[in-house]
DNA sequence: CTGTTAGCGCATTCAT
DNA sequence: ATGAATGCGCTAACAG
């Protein structure tokens, strides 16, 4: 075991109080103590216990993370963001995943307070509602859903997703969502399509409603740009289109959110959206805190999205050409 | 602030130690005053105070969980896992982020001691060594590394990637890695090459050394199939190939490891080896648990890899069709 | 079988 | 400016 408060106390013939008072700051402590104390504390190694300091004071100096799939490949992201938002501000993260189930995320969120959770940070499953408890929760999901504390700016970015396309040339689009429950997908969509111009022919699938979505008849159909509400969906829909031998952005141009790791090393490099993880991450942990120190709970926040210009949108080919693919020119 | 022990026993005129007894199984205690007991506990809502425990038993009931990079995509996956695992024994996971640096690495290790975690899983930075401490700490790495404590079986796994194309008739064959400091990555090759027949053709590729790997020239090269270490890679070739007009697996077969999410979204799906994350992380969790005991620390756990066969691989081109595409065949 | 007691390591009064 | 004393909630000895 580690040295204890009342080691270094006695090797100084001080008390126990002097020296938690000086290295919480908290004191009235003569300069010349606090140099030996330090100095001591140094030589020694000590580290105060947090089980100690945790039953003392009532807070653990930890945050519960609870986040509905770890294996959305958003996760690691918003994962590494507000784990280092919160060591900054001398936080620990107690992690937990609830599979997507509002069950297992009601139980996660009871084992985290019963853990000692200071507050707790939680992106919902879609669909559930956090009702508010005794230990201060921050909730991200979107701007739409009520209790919301911080989010991206999905309408936002749904509408420079479409100014990105309209500047372009693009006047037929498809928009491309998995499903409806998800409060962000829907607040994409919606911002795409306050942003498209009247001439600007739009159409909105949902993927949970297709049994298997054809992309490429879409091209037949006219369509020359399509936006997914995730880069996932985007990926699907750019590989189909290479695959089927059609040019992307020359054929269509292509678009997703997010900015996934794969996104910039994919060929062509998947334009997006990226979200504001390290601010998002700050203000959740910054919102928690706060909170513990008495103040009410601020408003909600709402962070710009970013757009991410790479190769996978081009302009609009020109109308002859539209249904014309690689190969037929190239014989 | 919640029930405490003292409040329920005071209310039914027992100790709090027959309360404690009772809650923990530890006891002598009768059947009659353990039913009185577990009943008041749920009337009241009793949950015990971690910190209290902890600072009585000097057990936090918490593991760290530390991570080279969490935006690397198979962490969501080991971590999901680990986390189950530990809920599963009853263990907490405080997470941290080394992004990738020895020195962070070492940071999160001290932090997480100083927190208290009674043990700790670490997924080494590339070319990291971890002394043991006087906490345990289990090593997920690759079965060459000392001190390793649980790894998939990654030379397996190269040779049974191996295997299957050699299966598929392929005898030209481009291994790709990244970095030839990550010791997982030189066991995936170096198993591949091992099972590579004298008849085959192999050439080692880390992009490492390759300012731009051009991966189309590999084919006028004669090779008819590309196993990467990563699905990152192996999908960062196959949109090469694709988008150059080259039909995966037609023309030319591509594969990856690890499995990663959207390996099954893409057109043609990746095959890839996947690991056991369950496995390793209930391996990895067992390890400690199993020390926290008081046992020695077990022999090093090396756990299968599992082909996951999709669309990306198929029969070697026929001698004559190598260097032909799919334009030239449909003109 | 059950109750009493004594700390675990720390932060915090209240005296000095 | 410093020290002595107190208890946070719990469990492990020991006593009954």
């Amino acid at each position: 075991m580690q040295h204890k408060l009342k080691d270094i106390a006695r090797e100084l013939g001080v008390s126990t109080a002097t020296v938690s008072n000086t290295l919480n700051g908290r004191g009235r402590v003569s300069e010349e103590t606090q140099r030996k104390v330090r100095s001591k504390v140094e030589e020694l190694g000590y580290r105060p216990s947090m089980a100690g300091r945790a039953l003392r004071t009532g807070r653990s100096g930890v945050l519960g993370l609870v986040l509905p799939d770890i294996s959305n490949p958003l996760f690691p992201e918003i994962a590494q963001a507000i784990e280092t938002a919160a060591a900054r501000a001398g936080f620990g993260i107690l992690i937990a995943d609830s599979h997507g189930d509002p069950d297992a995320q009601g139980q996660a969120l009871v084992r985290m307070m019963q853990r000692g959770a200071d507050g707790i940070i939680i992106v919902p499953c879609r669909g559930t509602r956090i009702d508010e408890t005794t230990t201060p929760v921050a909730v991200i999901d979107a701007a739409s859903t009520e209790g919301n504390s911080v989010s991206a700016d999905h309408r936002g970015g749904g509408a420079t997703a479409m100014r990105h396309l309209l500047q372009l040339g693009h006047r037929k689009i498809a928009l491309v969502g998995q499903s409806r429950r998800s409060a962000v997908q829907i607040d994409r969509v919606e911002g795409m399509k306050t942003a498209a111009s009247p001439d600007c022919a739009v159409r909105e699938i949902w993927l949970e409603d297709e049994a298997k979505l054809d992309y490429v008849s879409l091209l037949s159909q006219g369509f020359t740009a399509l936006v997914a509400t995730s880069d996932i969906v985007a990926l699907t829909a750019l590989t189909e289109f290479q695959r089927a031998g059609h040019a992307v952005p020359h054929d269509v141009s292509v678009m997703g959110f997010d900015d996934l790791s794969f996104s910039s090393l994919i060929v062509p490099g998947l334009t997006s959206l990226a979200q504001d993880c390290a601010g998002i991450a700050a203000c959740a942990v910054a919102h928690l805190a706060s909170r513990l120190d008495g103040n009410p709970a601020p408003p909600a926040q709402i962070l710009p999205m970013r757009l991410v210009v790479r190769e996978s949108t081009g302009p609009a080919p020109s109308p002859t050409s539209n249904l014309t693919n690689k190969e037929t020119f190239q014989c």
